[in-house]
DNA sequence: TCAAGGTTTCAGAATATTCTGAAACTTCAC
DNA sequence: GTGAAGTTTCAGAATATTCTGAAACCTTGA
C-alpha cells in the first residue's frame, strides 16, 4: 500500500534524509550537548541521546538511536530509562508499531527545570541531611569549660551554620519555581531581568 | 621564645587540637563536599581540599594539607593554583614564615558565585558559541525548492534558537548577579523568596 | 503453549580521569 | 655564587566511570 506522496509524514521505514547541512548541523548540536553533560557529570552517551531527541523534536526507537550514534543496546536500553526517570524524555507508542518510541521534552525551560530538579534531588538534599548532621555532632561539643575550645567550637558550628542557611535556600527556592509546569524557571529569569 | 598562654592564636607548630567531634564534624564536612564535588564533575580531591579549608577557616600551607587529606605534594600545589584561578581561594603570606599558605572564601553567596562564575566561562559560554555556529550551519539551507525539506529546515533552526535563547538569558542574568562582589547571588535569592 | 520480536541486565572490557612522586625549577638568605 | 627551603611539572600508575554484548527475560499474536 503506497503513501500519498503528499503526506507529510511520509516514512517508508526510515525518515526522509535530511540535506547535509542540517545533518551537520544535528552532528554539532549532538557532540556538543554530549560534551557539556560529560563536564558536569552526566555520562556522555545519555547526554547524546537526549540530544538526538530533543533535535530530531519526533519519537525514535532504540533500534535508530543505536544506529545514529553507535551506541549499545544496553547502553540505550539502560540510558533511556533514566531519561525517562527524570522526566524529560517520555515513552511513546506508534500505532500499528510493536516497538517503544521515545520523545524528549521540547519545551527548554521545562526540560532545564526537569534536570535542576532531578540533579538536586540526587545532590543537593543529600548534601543538606549530612550537613544537618555534622552541625549535630558539632553542637554536642559546644559546651566545654575550656574557653579557647568553646570559641573554636562555635566558630566552626557558625560556619556550617552559614554553608546549610544558603544552600537550604537555593532549595527552597527552586522547589518553588520548578514546583509544577516548568514554566516557573522561565518566569522567574524575566522577572529578575526586567528588575534589574 | 615563648608565646603568652592566653594569646588567641597560640600556634607552636602544629595548631591546637580540636575536640575528638569537632574533629569527626569536619571530616564529614569535608568527605561530603567532595562527594559532591565529584558528582558535579569537580575532582574529589579539588573540592576535599577547598572544604578543608574553607571549614578551618585560616590559612593552612601545602604541607598541612598534604598531611590531613593524605594527598599528594604534586595534587595540592596544582589543586590550589586551580582555587586560586577561580577565586575562591587566595594565597597568603604568614609574616616570619618562608611558606605560602592558602586561605579559601568565608562568605558563602561570595563563594557560590565565584564557583558559578567559574564553570559558567568553562563550559556555558562554549556551548553557546557552539551553537551560534550549529544555527549558521543550519540557516544556509533554509532556503530550499523543496517545501517539506524546506519546513524541517526551519523546525530544526527553531530548535537550535530555542536552546540558544534560554541559554542566553541564564547567561546573561548570571552575568548582573556575579557581577561584582559577589553578594548578587544572595540579593537574587531573598529578592525572588519574598516576591513568592 | 509456542515462537517471534522486543527489552533489560550485568560481568567484564574499554576508556577517561585523577593522582602520585621524583626530578627540575625558583627564590632567597647568606 | 651557593645551598637550603619551597614549589611546580609531567609521565606514567592507579582508580573510577562508562560502555559493550550476549544471555536472560518479557510480551503478544496465533
Amino acid at each position: 500500500m503506497e503513501v500519498p506522496a503528499d503526506t507529510p509524514a511520509a516514512d517508508d521505514d526510515r525518515s526522509p534524509a535530511d540535506r547535509p547541512e542540517i545533518q551537520r548541523s544535528k552532528e554539532a548540536f549532538i557532540a556538543h550537548w554530549g560534551e557539556m553533560g560529560s563536564s558536569w557529570g552526566v555520562p556522555r552517551s545519555m547526554a547524546e541521546i537526549h540530544a538526538l531527541l530533543f533535535i530530531e523534536g519526533k519519537p525514535l526507537c532504540a533500534e535508530e538511536i543505536m544506529d545514529r550514534l553507535q551506541v549499545s543496546r544496553g547502553n540505550v536500553s539502560t540510558t533511556l530509562r533514566q531519561l525517562a526517570d527524570w522526566g524529560i524524555v517520555t515513552k511513546t507508542r506508534m500505532r500499528g508499531d510493536r516497538k517503544d518510541f521515545f520523545e524528549a521534552e521540547q519545551d527548554v525551560w521545562t526540560l532545564l527545570s526537569l534536570i535542576v530538579r532531578a540533579r538536586k534531588r540526587r545532590e543537593l538534599e543529600p548534601l543538606l541531611a549530612a550537613l544537618d548532621d555534622a552541625r549535630s555532632i558539632a553542637r554536642s561539643s559546644e559546651a566545654t569549660t575550656d574557653r579557647d575550645e568553646g570559641r573554636r567550637a562555635s566558630e566552626h558550628l557558625a560556619r556550617l551554620d552559614a554553608m546549610h542557611d544558603a544552600l537550604m535556600r537555593l532549595d527552597r527556592l527552586s522547589d518553588r519555581f520548578i514546583g509544577r509546569g516548568g514554566k516557573g524557571l522561565d518566569v522567574a529569569v524575566r522577572l529578575l531581568a526586567s528588575l534589574l
